[in-house]
DNA sequence: AATCCACAGGAAGATTAGGATA
DNA sequence: TATCCTAATCTTCCTGTGGATT
């Protein structure tokens, strides 16, 4: 139940595999496929696609005895021009060629290395970039993208995988036009293909009976409001499937679902607040002293900009730290509201100013928690606000 | 109807950090 | 290693505004 896993067949993807195939089938009769770009967003099955039909490919280049090589390649993790002509051409290596060190070489040393290296081998080489726009400059996209140039006994076809639409546009033109030789987009799934997929999986990996009839569409449902990522639908249906099983329950019921979700989200929420740079957690801070200190002598006043502010200026001064000023505090309350930490909306109170009303979207104790993780903050946490907070 | 508060949020320039380049 | 560039961050200065109050 793994998004990694890759089950035999792709449900709702046809269209795309066909589509993606017949791009790459040229390969077989050693002719150049074109280029393609795949855009999507997350958990519209983009790599899977691209994985599964790269491992057809394969398997037909040996029934036609054509050399076919399918290099995938995570540009996350891979981010620079370097690195990815290194990983490249650590796909070929063999007995005489030697190795291409971590660094210490010239980057275009490594091309031509790489270029000679494709060159021996001949057939055509099909290279998946996932998610490409993480890609450090578009030299190294500008450097695969010529390299077929520069080939003669091989060619080399990339395929460029992105959730971001907009990632082309920033693109140098001449990287644009040879990449961009063909387009496809994935759609979202809908909650109907979703149920579907979310099926497929669990008669793999669960027992029959082990599940409510209920609990697939609900996850589906609930995937499906959010864009229709099936990762998450997949996510939510392990979790509460471990979760069943950590209580010993004999089916997994809505009760796990809900369970999960909600743990899925206190997660979500506990890296996300984790990560946060330093001066926004010292606004979120603020805002959780000013809520503890409303909830503590019953005023229900909801917390102003302002407010936020001068708490925020105080613990500043505490910990020595130097404070932003209000325009960019502002922006940065906006952020956290963007994140879902807080909720922030814009209202107006009359002679008393128009201003944003902001609450916590989420349990204060919890935050609290992950703030006292560092130590900065564990003495913060105790910060009693002075005085009263001005009159209604 | 006019006023006016307490900010929102845009524009543009300054500062800074990190990476590329010589 | 020095310096140059770029993108991100932050500041300064600004105009705009919803609606309770006058």
């Amino acid at each position: 139940m793994r998004p990694t896993y890759i089950p035999d067949s792709l449900l709702h993807r046809d269209k795309e595999i066909r589509n993606l195939a017949s791009i790459l089938v040229p390969a077989l009769k050693k002719e150049t496929p074109s280029n393609v770009f795949i855009y999507g967003k997350t958990g519209t099955g983009k790599t899977a696609v691209a994985k599964f039909v790269g491992k057809e490919l394969l398997k037909k280049g040996d029934e036609t005895k054509t050399k076919v090589n399918f290099i995938y390649i995570n540009c996350e993790i891979v981010d620079t021009q370097y690195r990815l002509l290194q990983n490249i051409a650590n796909h070929f290596i063999n007995e005489w060629s030697e190795r291409i060190p971590f660094t210490g070489w010239p980057t275009d040393e490594v091309y031509t290395k790489l270029m000679h290296m494709i060159d021996a081998n001949g057939g055509i080489t099909v290279v998946i970039l996932d998610e490409v726009d993480k890609l450090k400059g578009d030299e190294a996209l500008y450097s695969l993208s010529r390299m077929n140039s520069d080939l003669e006994n091989a060619k080399v076809s990339i395929v460029g995988i992105s959730n971001d639409l907009k990632f082309t546009e920033f693109l140098d033109p001449r990287v644009k036009s040879s990449l961009g030789e063909e387009n496809m987009i994935f759609p979202p799934y809908d909650a109907g293909e979703l149920q579907d997929i979310l099926k497929q999986r669990v008669d793999i990996a669960l027992k029959v009976d082990s599940i409510d009839y209920d609990v697939i569409p609900l996850c589906s449902a609930l995937a499906a409001q959010e864009h229709g990522d099936a990762r998450r639908a997949l996510d939510l249906l392990r979790m509460s499937a471990e979760l069943a099983e950590r209580n010993k329950a004999l089916k997994i019921t809505k009760k796990f679902v809900k369970l999960a979700q909600s743990k899925i989200e206190i997660d979500r929420i506990t890296e996300v607040v984790r990560t946060l740079p330093a001066q926004s957690k010292l606004i979120l801070l603020a805002i959780l002293l000013q809520e503890k200190h409303n909830k503590k002598n019953g005023l229900n006043g909801a917390i102003t900009t302002g407010d936020v502010y001068e708490i925020y200026n105080e613990i500043c001064k505490k910990s020595r730290t130097d404070s932003l000023t209000q325009r960019r505090t502002a922006d940065l309350i906006s952020e956290l509201d963007m994140l879902g930490i807080i909720t922030a909306r814009v209202i107006s109170k009359g002679r008393h100013g128009r201003t944003r009303e902001i609450k916590m979207s989420s349990s204060l104790e919890d935050i609290f928690r992950i703030l006292k993780e560092d130590d900065v903050f564990k003495e913060l946490t105790k910060y009693k606000i002075r005085g009263q907070t001005r009159l209604m």
